[in-house]
DNA sequence: AGTCACGCTGTGGTCTAACCACACTGTAAG
DNA sequence: CTTACAGTGTGGTTAGACCACAGCGTGACT
């Protein structure tokens, strides 16, 4: 006798085969980046299955940064694709980081890798070098006090995006943006740690100026050394644990 | 009025708290890989939510290679803590080229980022040279007709992990996993471009066997150099079309 | 006493049907 | 012409039921 369900998938989950049926028309470019998919309702019955496995598979696009559900009409209702991958990259190392299978340094030492890779490889007239530099004005005018250490922090994270955006290349932004991401509780209670907020603060401010300034005269090696010394020596300074020694 | 329900989350849909609820046991040591869930519907009571939500939570955490869902009863049954990175990183990337906002060229391009610098990194002495070694046997032992390229390319993978693990990093393992399952299905479809499979498989094989030389020599630079080579190589002959030219 | 069969129990997997909040849309009242 | 409001379609959530699966215990039979 053969299973008693008129669906058999082959040993497939219900919500894998949505997933799979989304993930084909993606590839086929029937569904594409701004697009909205079809409401859970006509899906599932499209499909033959049921409503919750097709918001099973909708709840992991969501995890992965590939649609976006939103309620009620009109253009920010629905299910529709975007694409950031950052997101997706950034929970799940947060969430590996929480296992404590992902040690902070190795993280550390990632984002080292990928950022100077990305200060040597940036074009010099890269206009996100632009709002880079905007970036840094406005850290300027933040506040020095350890209250607005927060602010600054949110803003030199748009700093580092942006000279990796400047490098062209969208999986090490990602990587770096979901990097950064995972560990952004984590560099919050750092700042706990510093002597003197205000000065560490000023001190960076510095180091990101010559970082640009290499850039913007095509001197990537130097640009890749400066940034290199500025992420560790922030994380040296603040003394990252490592989380052998909880 | 507040709202009707009983439960009030601020806004936050009732899977997220789930989630966090979840995330909070492994960030405090009371979840650990190898632990088990509670049972779907013992976990829904304690918190206080349906069945369908935490569902929809272990969904996500499934999806990011944090749990591992079981039927049945025994060791392998219920909702185990488990770590798989490289299967999140993986299944999200392979969704965002799927959207086409991923370049396959970028990919590449950070593969080769990565497993340059594992390359420089690998210590002469790791184990996982010797793993690496044995597979570089197997392959020669593979035969060269085109219909073992699939098998040949299963333990390429392998062999350019174990070098990657060699590096000790483990975000860099995870990535470059992932970057490799990503692309997994077009790699394989390269080989149809290819003139001359066995040829090109016998030329990889001695690229390998120089890769694995010059690291066991402790020249770093030489084996970075080599692996760059061997990866840009590959995908020059077999036709990677450059994501500017599209 | 040993062995085998079978039902019990607890697990995740799936489905149905209902209700809610939300945000727009059209229409009717003013 | 403007405004108020019911209608409609969206995702969000819940309760309850049934399924397949795998181990465990107990009973019957040898």
């Amino acid at each position: 006798m053969w299973s008693n369900h008129i669906n058999y998938h082959g040993g497939m989950r219900t919500h894998q085969l949505v997933l799979r049926w989304i993930e084909s028309q993606l590839s086929d470019g029937e569904l594409t980046v701004g697009g909205r998919l079809p409401a859970e309702r006509t899906l599932a019955e499209q499909l033959g299955v049921s409503r919750t496995s097709v918001r099973e598979a909708i709840r992991i696009l969501e995890a992965m940064g590939v649609v976006r559900a939103g309620v009620g009409s009109g253009p920010e209702a629905g299910t529709v694709v975007i694409s950031d991958p950052t997101a997706a990259l950034g929970s799940a190392l947060r969430l590996h980081v929480a296992t404590q299978h992902l040690p902070v340094a190795d993280i550390v030492e990632t984002r080292v890798l990928l950022e100077s890779w990305a200060a040597a490889r940036a074009r010099a007239d890269a206009p996100e070098l632009e709002e880079a530099a905007t970036l840094l004005d406005e850290m300027d005018a933040v506040g020095r006090g350890s209250q607005q250490a927060d602010r600054f922090l949110a803003l030199d994270v748009r700093f580092h995006l942006a000279l990796a955006d400047a490098a062209g290349n969208a999986v090490v932004s990602a990587m770096m943006g979901s990097l950064r991401e995972s560990i952004q509780g984590y560099a919050g209670k750092l700042t706990a740690n510093l002597p003197d907020w205000g000065a560490t603060a000023s001190r960076l401010q510095a180091e990101h100026r010559d970082i640009l300034a290499a850039i913007k005269m095509d001197d990537g090696a130097r640009a890749a050394r400066l940034v290199a010394a500025h992420i560790e020596g922030y994380y040296r300074e603040a003394g990252v644990r490592h989380p052998a020694t909880d």
